[in-house]
DNA sequence: ACAAAAGTGTTTACTTTACACCCATGA
DNA sequence: TCATGGGTGTAAAGTAAACACTTTTGT
């Protein structure tokens, strides 16, 4: 038993993680295994330790119920109603992922029954807040996607201009063209052809790499993120 | 005492309040009054209860510590560092509020011993992690106000357009063509003379107000904040 | 040769920037 | 009448949007 003079609430993390199997967005979901809410949808998440920051417990409990490690993750933000969980007062501190689909073998592990990737636009009804969580994160997604390199921590490392174009498509949720889509994005001065080309059904498509050495230095000239 | 199976760590909020009179940026800090760092300057901020959310307790300590009421605040984020506070396990949820500096007569109260403005370039060293959060803060502040109406919230119902544009100034830490923001803030759409001028040493200078009813509008046409 | 997907350039519209003179008021 | 700050328009540059034909590959 662990003692407080003044009451404490609990706190957990929750991961949003957001995949890209190359055509439609997906999120990772756990069927969790114990009550409350037991055999409902869920993010991936759980109670903070006291050794951890939250971002470490975010990516140990995503790395438990579902095997996926080592992933870029940002804080998404508290949620702290009153009444989100029926133990007693828990507030959770969300965070966002973004990950290579299927460079993960998804397994549920621990609490979780089960782990399975969610097309966005066919999602299961959630527990806890959580399907307030989703609308939060998907609004933070589309919003950063336009103003920072998302994209690439959901592609391989090298991509054609169509599988780029596609994120974009997914997640904005409308149709750019193609031929302005290329020059815009060259334009940002960060995206390099590697020479390779990839085939699939017609003409090979060029392959493109994101350049971290050169989008930094593109961020500092132009001031503007 | 309070009880728990498993440890809990403490949970606070924290306000970073910035104001604005006329010239400069500042922001609210307190003198803490107690242990620890005390005698320290630190955001207003205090112990969350049980029976409120987050924002709800940012919004009572900063009544409490400072006489600030009423006020729109929002969320900057979890700070969750494992020895932010020597007591024990303590993590903040920061918000952001922005206020106009004259409205207040701010008061130190319950656990602040003094309550005063700083401009934001003339900050005394802070208690905990606060320089930390107020460099977020401040990054969050220079990106937000460039898409959101936030300059709206430091000043009076009515301002002129030098008045915003100090605030833009002071804010951006640039200064603009006094010709093209006059027409780039019209062009927004949602800002509308009132008829009525302010006079202060040369040629009076025309009143406008911030209209909410048709910054909705204008948000919903443009799809894009 | 045909189907499928990819590569590419030009014109037009729009947005942003640069820039200077006149006006209303108080001292 | 002078000093102070406020109001305003236009031309040039840059950015974004519309738009269609040709190329490479496999079948």
């Amino acid at each position: 038993m662990y003692s407080y003079k003044y009451p404490h609430p609990a706190v957990t993390t929750d991961c949003v993680v957001f995949g890209f199997n190359g055509s439609g967005l997906s999120a990772l979901l756990i069927k969790r295994g114990i009550e409350p809410y037991k055999d409902s949808w869920a993010f991936p998440g759980g109670f903070l330790h006291m050794d951890e920051t939250a971002e470490q417990g975010a990516l140990r409990e995503l790395r438990e119920e579902t095997g996926v490690r080592d992933i870029y993750i940002e804080q998404l933000q508290a949620f702290t109603g009153v009444e989100r969980d029926p133990r007693e007062r828990v507030l959770t501190i969300a965070f966002l992922a973004f990950v290579r689909q299927d460079d993960y073998e998804v397994i549920g592990g621990d609490d979780a029954a089960e782990a399975r990737w969610f097309p966005v636009d066919e999602l299961p009804s959630l527990a806890f807040d959580h399907a307030e969580i989703m609308r939060v994160a998907l609004d933070r997604l589309r919003w950063k996607i336009q103003y920072e390199p998302l994209a690439f921590r959901l592609l391989n490392s090298t991509f054609t201009m169509s599988q780029l174009q596609t994120i974009y498509e997914a997640v904005l949720g409308q149709t750019f063209d193609r031929r302005n889509f290329h020059k815009k994005m060259l334009a940002m001065g960060y995206i390099t052809p590697t020479g390779d080309s990839l085939q699939n059904n017609g003409r090979p498509a060029m392959l493109y790499r994101f350049d971290a050495e050169l989008f930094r230095k593109a961020i500092e000239n132009k001031k503007v993120l």
